[in-house]
DNA sequence: CAGCTACTGACAGTTTTTGTCAGTAGCCTT
DNA sequence: AAGGCTACTGACAAAAACTGTCAGTAGCTG
């Protein structure tokens, strides 16, 4: 097997894999030698790649390198451009960081010549949301909904009336200007959605719950398009 | 030179340039001979860049193909997730076309035990938009802007007075379910600011404008910032 | 048509790679 | 602490790959 193609078929086999795998697992696989296992090993660190072996232990991907490049095109492109600025313009600010983050990696790797013809500088996103009170909220419930912890939440209808909750968070609801909650309410027993702006307070709970095939996110739009089409 | 060096060098020789690059230019720089380069070509071709040789002309990398890949940590992945939602529901339709192919080539290299855990499945963005007269417009716009053509627009104030426009169209501003369209006006010798959903016609003309030093974005986004500071 | 280019095969000399062997060092379990 | 497992490295001879020269084919452009 050609040196390059063994390079290659390493990459892929530790991509492949949440475990560990070992020199001489990837030898046997690749039909080689142990010996030159290490010396691809040590070429791929070489040239860059995030692979990190332990002695009596083995290889595996440094943690956070598992997502491959992707190439996009230039229209393609312009559309992740425009998004980041909306992310960083009206989600949460620990989400604008990352945009931020991901717009400079992207300028980094636009050629010169393809940026004074770049549409994006044209097309701006005004940026006050991420000081408001919704934003924080924002943040606290994306994470509560990752990590599925109960949400108490003092909440203010349009009407004025005032009420309180124990919510099981499952998601989030971009309106443009506005951002909604959609969860299970401990009180109605059943799904609600609620403004961001109108939360009055809001405790992340330490205890966890789990949703299961009759709470969920999906079954909950899944309700919504047999209730209003696709309209949702 | 190592093959392997020699290789990116190709690589980064042909991303560099404009115009084709002969294989005696590629071996004189990188001092080896023509045979080697025609090689080396065919090493690259073989696995998959994207360079394409015509007899009698030479080498240029295949249109479309400037912009390499770019590798997303989960995080900065998940801010581009979301944007590409967000694009989808309020941009126009060509940029809602590319960010959805953006999100599928996205979503073919995320590795299966990665998918399970993405965050972006509990962020949703409704999607009314793009049916609006103003999302039509906006698309007529951005072409006009890239393309620098002058815009005839009937517009309609908050107050209900009807007014024709000339313009020299510059920018698009997102603010969150509003756009507004930045733009030198011929009638008022000035920038103005325009909403997209109070644009009663509008029509791209043939002409073409240019701008210079005194009227362009950047100019008018300074003259923003020394108004009002860092809100805009 | 002429001049320029990309392209390919053959071959001998040069360079790189490979597997075997021996030895070093670290992690994990008992 | 010892043993078994792992990653790691240098040396060396044999095998494989690469390189430049040469000769010839084919296509593009003015």
């Amino acid at each position: 097997m050609a040196k390059a193609d063994r390079l290659l078929k390493i990459i892929t086999l530790l991509k492949g894999r949440r475990t560990v795998i070992t020199a001489r697992q990837l030898a046997e696989v690749l039909e080689t030698s142990e010996r030159t296992i290490y010396r691809d090993i040590q070429v791929l660190l070489d040239t860059g790649f995030p692979v990190e072996g332990e002695a009596g232990v083995g290889y595996r991907l440094q943690p956070g390198f598992e997502i491959p490049p992707i190439m996009f095109t230039a229209e393609q492109l312009l559309a992740v451009q425009l998004g980041l600025k909306m992310v960083q313009g009206w989600s949460d600010k620990e989400l604008a960081i990352s945009a931020e983050e991901a717009r400079v990696k992207i300028e980094a790797v636009i050629p010169d010549r393809l940026k004074e013809t770049n549409q994006q500088n044209c097309l701006l996103v005004s940026k006050h949301y991420l000081n408001t009170e919704a934003a924080q909220h924002s943040l606290s419930i994306r994470r509560a909904i990752q990590q599925q912890y109960y949400l108490t939440m003092a909440y203010k209808k349009a009407d004025g009336e005032h009420s309180k909750r124990v919510l099981m968070p499952l998601g989030l609801v971009y309106w443009g200007q506005k951002w909604t909650l959609i969860a299970w309410c401990l009180l109605r027993h059943d799904y609600r959605e609620f403004r961001l702006d109108r939360i009055q307070a809001l405790v992340v709970e330490s205890e966890k719950f789990s949703t299961d095939e009759s709470i969920n996110l999906t079954s909950y739009l899944k309700l919504l398009r047999e209730l209003y089409g696709e309209q949702c």
